[in-house]
RNA sequence: GCGGGUGUAGCUCAGUUGGUUAGAGCGCCAGUUUGUGGUACUGGAUGUCGCCGGUUCGAACCCGGUCACUCGCCCCA
């Protein structure tokens, strides 16, 4: 009979337990600085309704990406970022919350695109945002891009050094008014720059100046190419939005030493929902994986869930995206011994002696795993070897009428016969 | 949705101009006698050569189709 194919589907990942280890950890770290800087844990459904999900004005390339589908007459769908379900959530419990709503969240997403390097159909991203009602000055801007700074810091160990790159939406915006590029072809010019970093000067141009003629697309892109603050004096609006964004930079530059940072107005983060300051972050090591966090400020969080104005900025780590490549390639190292002790039972009538030891020093806080099945003492210790035990207990007649225990160090490969309290001593964390 | 690449053992891959029973390394299993593993030695199992069709005396190899995987593009974490 023909066996079904026993491979995840493509796209979806599937981590080995020692992976798993590792991967938690990092999870892990990332929350535990989040909740240090104030933000809160939200859990939101994987599962939201398709109205939910769907923005009926804005038909874009995401929505042909999620998972649809019917449960009886309930029209659903598959979560596609951590977004949606937060303005839904922020709109229906706003009187409850106390703002500036500072939360996070990791958890999967799901997109039906086509998979490659660091892209997936199932991928967990870790999202962190603050939500003002009406406004969210500035300072909150800072206050992400700082976040960000400290959590990769606390990613390092991990995944090396990144370039955190910040750019602003409003400062580009007067740039447009400066050089009187309508309104209509803004969007396009948008997805162009977006591009610089991967396309030539020459090549970026070309394309640009089928919409706003050869003169405009090489003076706007010596723009973006160059130092934000080197723009004052072209326009009173333009010198505004500079000094708002100089505000944020320099307390950037006194806290993190300007150190991984970088101002740079290319940054624009395609045709999201952003209005001001947008940023991407990049591995030094690894920067063909593309951009490992994203995020910006928003300003029409709710509106379709409510009446009343949320602003937000915000972040979300792409913790697969992340992970997935730097496991594969061994950057991202994997412990082992995870068991520290493996309690072997010589015959089948010293199991609940073996049992009873094997309790005392889980109640003691050392991981241990009790071998009482029926194969040879060999293979039991062929087991506990590939399982990376770092000690093995030996419990047999003699220990039982002992009432000792043989322990074994696995890597020196001496043993010792001992009572129970001193191997909790000895190991004991 | 659009391009390129690749499908041979659990994994990584060889496989000559088409020619007998399709190979290696790693892994896996067993053994090298009784309460001591990792190393070594010996032996063993495992393949519809992705699938369907065609050419041929003969196909893993050539041709057509199809599916899957993968890397790019679009878009994005």
């Amino acid at each position: 009979m023909a066996k079904v194919s026993a491979k995840p589907l493509s796209g979806f990942i599937e981590l080995k337990p020692l992976q798993q280890v590792k991967f938690n950890e990092i999870v892990d770290s990332l929350k535990q600085k989040l909740e240090i800087f104030g933000f809160m844990p939200l859990d939101l459904p994987i599962i939201e309704r398709q109205e939910v999900l769907i923005d009926e004005t804005d038909k874009n390339e995401t929505q042909n990406q999620m998972y649809l589908f019917e449960k009886g007459e309930n029209k659903l769908g598959l979560r596609f970022d951590g977004t949606v379900g937060l303005a839904r959530f922020v709109a229906g419990n706003a009187n409850d919350l106390t703002f500036p709503f500072r939360r996070y969240q990791v958890g999967r997403n799901f997109r039906g695109e086509r998979p490659q390097k660091g892209r997936y159909r199932e991928f967990y991203q870790c999202d962190f945002d603050i939500i003002g009602e009406n406004t969210l000055d500035s300072s909150y801007e800072f206050e992400i891009i700082n976040l960000i700074y400290e959590l990769f810091e606390t990613l390092k160990p991990y995944v090396g050094d990144v370039i955190i790159k910040v750019g602003s939406r409003k400062i580009l915006n007067e740039i447009f008014n400066y050089l009187d590029i309508e309104e209509s072809v803004r969007q396009n010019i948008l997805i162009f720059i977006d591009k610089k970093m991967k396309v030539s000067r020459d090549e970026l141009v070309e394309m640009m100046q089928e919409y706003i003629g050869q003169a405009k697309a090489e003076k706007l892109y010596e723009i973006i190419e160059g130092d934000y603050k080197k723009l004052q004096g072209l326009t009173p609006e333009l010198d505004e939005k500079i000094a708002e964004l100089s505000v944020i930079a320099d307390m950037i530059v006194n806290i993190t030493g300007a150190k991984n940072v970088e101002f740079d107005l290319s940054i624009v983060r395609g045709l999201g929902y952003y209005t001001g300051v947008v940023f991407e972050v990049f591995l030094k090591n690894e920067p063909s994986l593309g951009s490992v966090c994203g995020g910006g400020r928003y300003d029409n969080l709710s509106d379709k869930f409510s009446s009343r104005k949320f602003v937000g900025v915000g972040g979300a780590i792409g913790v697969s995206r992340l992970f997935v490549p730097m496991i594969e390639s061994g950057a991202i190292k994997l412990d082992k011994n995870l068991v520290d002790v493996v309690v072997i039972a010589m015959n089948a009538s010293n199991n609940s002696y073996a049992q009873v030891t094997g309790n005392r020093l889980r109640d003691a806080g050392i991981k241990t795993i009790v071998n009482i099945d029926s194969s040879k003492f060999k293979k039991k210790l062929e087991n506990a070897n590939k399982l990376d035990a770092k000690y093995i207990v030996v419990i047999g007649d003699d220990e039982e009428v002992e009432q000792l225990v043989t322990l074994k160090n696995m890597d020196t490969g001496e043993s010792e016969k001992i009572s129970v309290n001193q191997v909790i001593e000895k190991l004991g964390k």
